[in-house]
DNA sequence: AGACGTTTAATTGTCTGACAAATGAAAATT
DNA sequence: AATTTTCATTTGTCAGACAATTAAACGTCT
């Protein structure tokens, strides 16, 4: 674990990535206790505030944590799935916002992936996860409803059935996708019939997941993503023709 | 822009919050540039040290850059999809060797992800990822290769059928999926024969592509995967063997 | 001897003040 | 007018200090 001493600036940038790849390369195990700051100081020939630094670095993308006290110190984080999914969110969504992607982009990938998922939610969905669906789906009928709300609700309805599919990798991938999702949804209004419709096709997804239909809850997934391009299309067109 | 005052210990981390909130709503834009840190340290009434370790959190996510000198600063950093590909691979990777995910679950994952790519990149395909693919699967059929340079170029491949789709958010969520299946894919030792069919297999993809078959495409991406996952169950027998 | 409070040492969290290095802008010079 | 020099601003780094926390070591009392 070396750094250059060459190069007097970003040395807590250096020091973090030595870290963090002796992490990576598995030679700093899970719960592994760094050394204290100070050694640390010491073996790299910084000062301490260089060294805390780099630990905050890691500490950010959740690699190590800390503690106080006399047997305290950094250690190694076992990063577990539930921390990833924060971090993968916020950069999913600052992708999209800071990228100008369009909707439809977003929109196409969000479906494939989901449509990849829902073949194996169909063949090991567990009554937890279909309660869920419908719990979603009938929220999405009240009548006082925000659109925020709605688009909130939705967001949970799909994660349900993404996570239905049992597969953590699948889960965390897709969570990025679907919640990166909800700003840009967030600006379509609603109608109710709009709404209607699109609860109509939860229902039909949520009744093809329970029958293990996976081609049905393809089709419905599929028709699911055209009509909310189709949605997406018409704000587009009228916020053009009110320019006009 | 808030911080608890009554909280004095973490207070990096409440300051990096703030910000980051900050930046997530859109009230700082992209190259908005953030106060000095002497000004911050000033606003969130803390030290210059505390202010500079919220700021090294930022920029470990990529949300901020720094710049020394007269007009220099922090400025709100437009998160590029090429910044953030490298962030999701760690992660990815550390979240399968951190966690006991079984080769099954990340094979299983890795394959539904790119079979829902598959259609968008028969029918997009350009010449430049065909081209890739043809090469990729070319050097795997080099006779000195090792098998960890025969996995590397494994991945080139499924990257480059990846990103035929022409989604860069498609990309940017299996580029975590993709690459975190190496070190999995290392623990294979590939016969001349396996190396072979799946040559086979990456050809006859690349040909449905190509052809803009996506049907064909998925058709032999999932004896791919069938054939994968075998191909780890004898690794797995193999050793359970020699362990009895 | 054992249970319970006390001290103590180690470690992180924070603060203060300082200097070096970089960098663009302003001022001075040619 | 062009070029060089100076300068102010800002980040990067350092040194030393103290507060807060924590568990272990130690003492004390029953």
């Amino acid at each position: 674990m070396k750094i250059d001493p060459h190069n007097p600036a970003d040395l807590s940038a250096q020091i973090a990535k030595a870290i963090r790849d002796a992490i990576i390369s598995g030679a700093l195990p899970v719960d592994e206790r760094l050394p204290s700051e100070a050694e640390m100081a010491e073996q790299f020939d910084v000062s301490r505030p260089t060294v805390r630094e780099a630990l905050k670095r890691l500490a950010a993308q959740s690699l190590i944590r800390t503690q106080r006290g006399a047997t305290g110190g950094a250690f190694v984080n076992r990063l577990r799935f539930e921390d990833a999914y924060g971090q993968q969110i916020t950069t999913s969504t600052l992708l999209l916002s800071m990228n100008d992607v369009s909707f439809a982009t977003a929109c196409e990938a969000r479906y494939a992936l989901e449509r990849a998922c829902a073949p194996l939610s169909a063949s090991r969905r567990s009554a937890d996860h279909l309660a869920t669906m419908r719990a979603e789906a009938h929220r999405q009928l009240q009548p006082g409803l925000t659109d925020e709300a709605f688009c909130a609700s939705d967001v949970a309805f799909h994660r349900a059935l993404v996570d239905a599919a049992g597969n953590p990798v699948l889960s965390y991938q897709l969570a990025g996708a679907v919640e990166a999702m909800q700003p840009l949804m967030n600006m379509i209004t609603f109608s109710a019939r709009s709404r209607e419709k699109i609860v109509a096709l939860h229902t039909s997804i949520a009744d093809a997941i329970e029958a293990q239909d996976a081609q049905a809850a393809d089709a419905h997934l599929a028709a699911l993503a055209t009509y909310t391009q189709e949605l997406a299309q018409n704000v587009i067109a009228e916020r053009q023709s009110k320019r006009g």
